[in-house]
DNA sequence: TGCGTCCGTTAGAAGTTATAACTCTGTGCG
DNA sequence: CGCACAGAGTTATAACTTCTAACGGACGCA
């Protein structure tokens, strides 16, 4: 990491360049999204023109991947502060106010919270995750390898809060078929719990981030805890 | 409906080739995303050339917008073919295999397997509506009143099988910003289960037709069935 | 039969991604 | 210290896209 600063100049300056494309591409998606991006808005906006940008990205597929990688780890490092209490954004700022209605966990808990956050933060980059996903894409082993890593702290704060919800059978089937657990020695309970996790919370924001809740005069948040406390007992 | 054959033969044709080019769409849509849809291609896989199709189109946006509005009214038109019983594909076919831990509530689970054999029919146009929003887009107030028409199909199905679990702040909050529901008498639970529906099935959903469960193992449509149950005790 | 409307055409402007070829500058090495 | 080469940025070009404009022809209605 401290090793970049000694690198040649050459190489330095590659590495400037490229950061300002990728900072100038997240502008314009934040504004026009992300199938508007234009390699050349980028060039002009940066003072240089069109074909320049070849020299640091091999196109508008390489870059959107750089994003789509970025977007993952962003969301990973979230997650992590979010498990190891390190959250710059302090610890759960709507947490304490509404306590649920058993045992606190804050684990899961911190980890939804953290996740909205993200979410809201910057909607575009959570529909460069999550978003209609593109036809021919199949995303690089390392960023499948950035997911696995989120899921493996879900997993962990999941199984650190014990269920007493007895077994479904489907709970017996994502048992069977855990390897998409990595190998994490969670129980049964708690990969249904991590899954219901993901599922649910990620059905609340996408609604809300796509504008589906506007104008229906209730509050989203308000549902996100809702479902959130539903969780609790899952 | 019957007199569209008793028009005149000059809009006749024009509503058949309308009609051709959207099913060209539909088609190119399916196989390379709704944002790779080129009215050039169109026109080239109908044998005419490019700016024809601007006598049935005013451009790209009215087209989509057009397909979208197909979309809404398939969704509306399955969804209430699933309440009325008169559903083409059987009445729920793979629901009588399982039945739930408590009383059978026809309505609601009709409605989610027609939703998700609708989805998996065409991913394509459930991303149409549910995927990625287009920054600058605003649905037509008629498009929002098949939305509606939606709602309130599912707030039928929630309203006939009432509740036995204790109402939660967030069911007063939905009561009192009820607006969302236009006029439905539901009580809350089942506003709060309606919400829940629509969250819950969409977060399964959408990511099973992302992709995001490919390679992990576990059957979605068990997962899908497995979320269908619990909200049965919401 | 004739007139007018509407359809489809070609031409063209402005935009995009991407490649090729050229210039010039800065780096590192002898 | 100077020189050669690698790499950055340029313009030109090709092949796309959406969309406008102007033209010709055919079809339907009176």
């Amino acid at each position: 990491m401290a090793e970049t600063g000694t690198k040649a100049p050459r190489e330095r300056y590659r590495a400037q360049v490229r950061a300002e494309i990728k900072e100038r591409a997240w502008e314009q998606i934040a504004t026009a999204g992300a199938s508007a991006l234009s390699l050349n808005a980028i060039a002009r906006s940066m003072g240089m023109s069109g074909p320049a940008l070849y020299r640091y990205f091999a196109g508008r597929d390489e870059l959107i991947t750089e994003l789509i990688r970025d977007a993952y780890r962003s969301l990973a490092d979230a997650f992590h502060a979010a498990a190891t209490g390190s959250d710059p954004a302090g610890p759960d700022p709507l947490g304490p106010d509404a306590p649920g209605p058993d045992v606190a966990r804050p684990d899961v808990d911190a980890l939804a919270r953290a996740l909205r956050r993200w979410a809201l933060d910057d909607p575009h980059r959570y529909f460069l995750i999550y978003g209609t996903p593109v036809p021919g894409y199949h995303a690089p082993d390392d960023i499948t390898a950035i997911a696995s890593e989120i899921m493996a702290t879900l997993l962990d704060a999941c199984a650190a809060s014990p269920s007493d919800r007895p077994a479904t059978p489907f709970d017996a089937h994502l048992d069977e078929h855990r390897q998409w657990a990595g190998g994490h020695p969670a129980p049964p309970a708690a990969l249904r719990r991590a899954m219901a996790f993901w599922t649910r919370l990620h059905g609340v924001l996408s609604l809300e981030l796509a504008g589906h809740f506007t104008g229906m005069g209730f509050d989203p948040a308000l549902l996100f805890e809702a479902e959130l406390d539903d969780l609790r007992v899952t």
